[in-house]
DNA sequence: CTGAAAGCGCTTACAG
DNA sequence: CTGAAAGCGCTTACAG
C-alpha cells in the first residue's frame, strides 16, 4: 500500500536518485524517464514520506505557533484567533502548514519552547502574546529560529514583533471626543501589569494633555479586559462626587459592563459617549451601538506572515511594526446631529 | 549547538543504543549510566530529532486538523474554534500537538487529504465539517488513518463522528414555544443543502407534528445562516397575509436579522417570540437579549478527543456520538412571567 | 542525462 | 546491563 521511493524506482526501473530528482523538479532528467516516473508514482498514489524528507532537508516547511503567558492567550481568544486565522492564509500560501504546541501535558512554568521548536524542527515561529509570559519564551527568542511575535516584544537577533500601534488606539478616543465636545473623559484601563495596557494608558495620559484636557484620578479605574471588570470599576467611578460625561474603555467587553453599571444608575445612557476597543461582534448589537477603535487584525496577521516569511529566508532580520487602529463610530457616543460632520 | 544522539554517546563513553534506550526510559539500563548520561543530555541541552524518530518509530504523535467543505468551515468559525479548542485541550493531554493544513496553495477540489495525511504520518485526524465538502474527504474517511467528524457524517472502519443531536435543538425550541402557549410558529432555516439545516427542519416538523402544531408553509424560509439572510426571510414572511407570533432561526445570527426586520415593522417586537441556535456572545447583548438553544462547544471538543485517542489506540472502530443541546432562557420571548413557572 | 553511495538522526531486534 | 549493526525513506554531492 504505502510506497517509497525505492519501490517506485524498482518499478520504474530507474534509481531512487532520480525520482528524488524528479519528485524535487530537478531539471536535469530526462523528458521520457521524467513522464514514466511520473505516471508510476501517480498510478501507486506514491507520496515521500515527510519525516524522511525533513531528516535529509533539514527543512520542515512548518510553523510552530506558540500561545506565550498565563493569561488572555488561548486559541479561541475572540482577537488572537481572527489574527493567526489571516496568518495561517498568507503564510500557508507559502506552502508552510502550522504546528500548535499543546501544553496541557506539562505546568507552562516548566515548559522549554526552544526545545521542542529544535525537536520539530520548525522553520519558524508566530508568538502570541498574553500575560505573565513564561521566561522559556525568551530563550526561544534569542535563539536562531526565527519568531515573530503578536502583541510581545521580542529582541532576538532573529525575531521581530507586530502589535496595534496602542497610543494611536487612545489618541483616537480621546481626538474623537474632543471633536464632539467633551472634556470630561474617565478611562478603564484592562490588567494594571500588562503592557497593552499600560500602553494605553500612557497614550490616553498624552492625548489628554496635548488637548489640555483635565486627567482626573476619580475618573480612571483598571480591570481585566473581561465584562465584569468594566461593571465595577464604573460602579466605582459613579461614586466620585463629580461625574464623567465620557468614557474610554481599553476593551468592547469592559465597555459593555460600564454601560450596563451606567443603565442601572440614575444617569440617561444616551446623554454619556463611550468607546470600546476590539469592535466585537456584540459591539454592533448592544444598546447603544458601541463606537469602538478597531484593531486590523487580519492585516497584523498578514504582516506577522510576510515579516516571518522574510526572515526565514534570510532576508530581512528583527523588524518591528506597529499597525494603525481605526474608529469604528457608532451611536454610543450620542446621535448623529452631535457628532462632526 | 544541535546535538545529536551520536555525540551524547560519545561523551558519555557509551552506545548510540543505550542513549536511545534512557531517551525512551528503557528499564534496561544500568542507574549509573542513565545518571551520567541524563546529566550530559541535560548539559547540553539535547533534544531528539523529531523527524528522526518519527521516521524510525513510524509514530508522530501528531494529529491532523481539516477544515473540509467550501464553505462555513474556518478556522474563526464562531462555534468551531470553540470545539477545536477544547478538542486541542484534551488531545493536549495526551501528548499530541495539532498540525493544521493550510489549503491555500491549491484548489480544494485538488486537494488529496488523504495524501497528505499520509505525507506527514498523522496518527489521526479531526475534520470540521462545512458546506460543500470535497470528494477528497470521503478517501481520507475510507483509508486506515483514523478520523473523526464534527457535523459531518464518516461512515469508514476506523472513522466515527460526532454533532449536536439536531432533532432534539428543534424539539427544545419549539417545546419551549408550546410551553408558553404559542401557537403560530415560524421557521428560518440555513442554507437549504446544508445537512445542519435539514436536520433542524425536519425536527422542527416532527415536533410540531408530535404537538399538533400547524406547520404553516408561508412562515418557513431559508438563509445561509448569516444575519443578512436572516433579515431577508423575516421580511418575506412578514408580507404574508397572516402572521406567526413566534419564530425559531436556526442560528442567532439569522435570529438577530430577523428581530432588526420586526423592529422595522409596525410589529412590537417584545410581543413576538423569537429562539436562535448557537448562543453566541452578542445573544446576550441584543435587545431583547435572545432565547437561544446552545451547543455544547466544550463536550463536542471533548469527547471528539476520546473517542478519536481510542482510535487511535484500537481500542474501539467506529463510533457516533450525538450530544444533548440545551435552552438558554431570556427575554425573546416574552416576559419572565410568561414563562413557565 | 543517470546512478552508486554516503548521510540525515534516530530505534530496535539481537547477541553477548 | 551494554553495544554493533541494520533499517526507517529520503537527498545530494559526485562521478560518469
Amino acid at each position: 500500500m504505502k510506497m517509497t521511493i525505492k519501490e517506485i524506482a524498482k518499478l520504474a526501473g530507474v534509481s531512487q536518485a532520480t525520482v528524488s530528482k524528479i519528485i524535487n523538479n530537478y531539471d536535469d532528467v530526462g523528458l521520457k524517464t521524467k513522464k514514466r516516473v511520473l505516471a508510476i508514482m501517480d498510478e501507486y498514489g506514491y507520496r515521500p514520506s515527510y519525516s524522511a524528507q525533513s531528516l535529509a532537508r533539514k527543512v520542515t516547511k512548518v510553523i510552530g505557533v506558540i500561545y506565550a503567558g498565563k493569561i488572555n492567550a488561548n486559541f479561541n481568544h475572540p482577537f488572537f484567533v481572527e489574527v493567526v486565522s489571516s496568518f495561517k492564509k498568507t503564510i500557508g500560501l507559502e506552502g508552510y502548514d502550522l504546528l500548535f504546541f499543546s501544553n496541557e501535558q506539562f505546568n507552562k512554568a516548566d515548559e522549554n519552547y526552544l526545545a521542542r521548536c529544535q525537536h520539530y524542527n520548525v522553520d519558524g515561529c508566530i508568538i502570541i502574546g498574553g500575560e505573565e509570559v513564561e521566561p522559556s519564551i525568551y530563550d526561544l527568542d534569542k535563539s536562531d529560529i526565527p519568531c515573530i511575535g503578536v502583541d510581545i516584544v521580542l529582541s532576538g537577533e532573529k525575531s521581530g514583533y507586530i502589535m496595534t500601534d496602542n497610543n494611536q488606539v487612545s489618541a483616537l478616543a480621546v481626538e474623537h471626543f474632543y471633536l464632539l465636545g467633551q472634556r470630561k473623559i474617565g478611562f478603564i484601563g484592562g490588567k494594571k501589569d500588562s503592557m497593552i495596557s499600560k500602553e494605553r494608558f500612557q497614550g490616553f495620559k498624552d492625548v489628554m494633555n496635548t488637548y489640555s484636557l483635565p486627567v482626573n484620578e476619580d475618573w480612571i479605574e483598571f480591570g481585566d479586559f473581561f465584562e465584569e471588570s468594566g461593571y465595577i470599576a464604573m460602579k466605582e467611578i459613579l461614586n466620585k462626587p463629580d461625574l464623567p460625561k465620557a468614557l474610554f474603555a481599553a476593551s468592547d467587553l469592559m465597555a459593555m459592563g460600564a454601560i450596563k453599571a451606567i443603565k442601572e444608575s440614575h444617569l440617561d445612557i444616551y446623554e454619556f459617549s463611550i468607546i470600546g476597543c476590539d469592535d466585537i461582534t456584540a459591539s454592533r448589537h448592544i444598546d447603544p451601538p458601541l463606537t469602538t477603535v478597531k484593531q486590523d487584525k487580519e492585516k497584523i496577521g498578514k504582516m506577522a506572515a510576510y515579516i516571518l516569511k522574510d526572515m526565514i529566508k534570510g532576508e530581512i532580520n528583527s523588524t518591528v511594526v506597529k499597525i494603525e487602529p481605526e474608529l469604528v463610530v457608532r451611536a454610543s457616543c450620542g446621535t448623529q446631529q452631535n457628532q462632526r460632520a
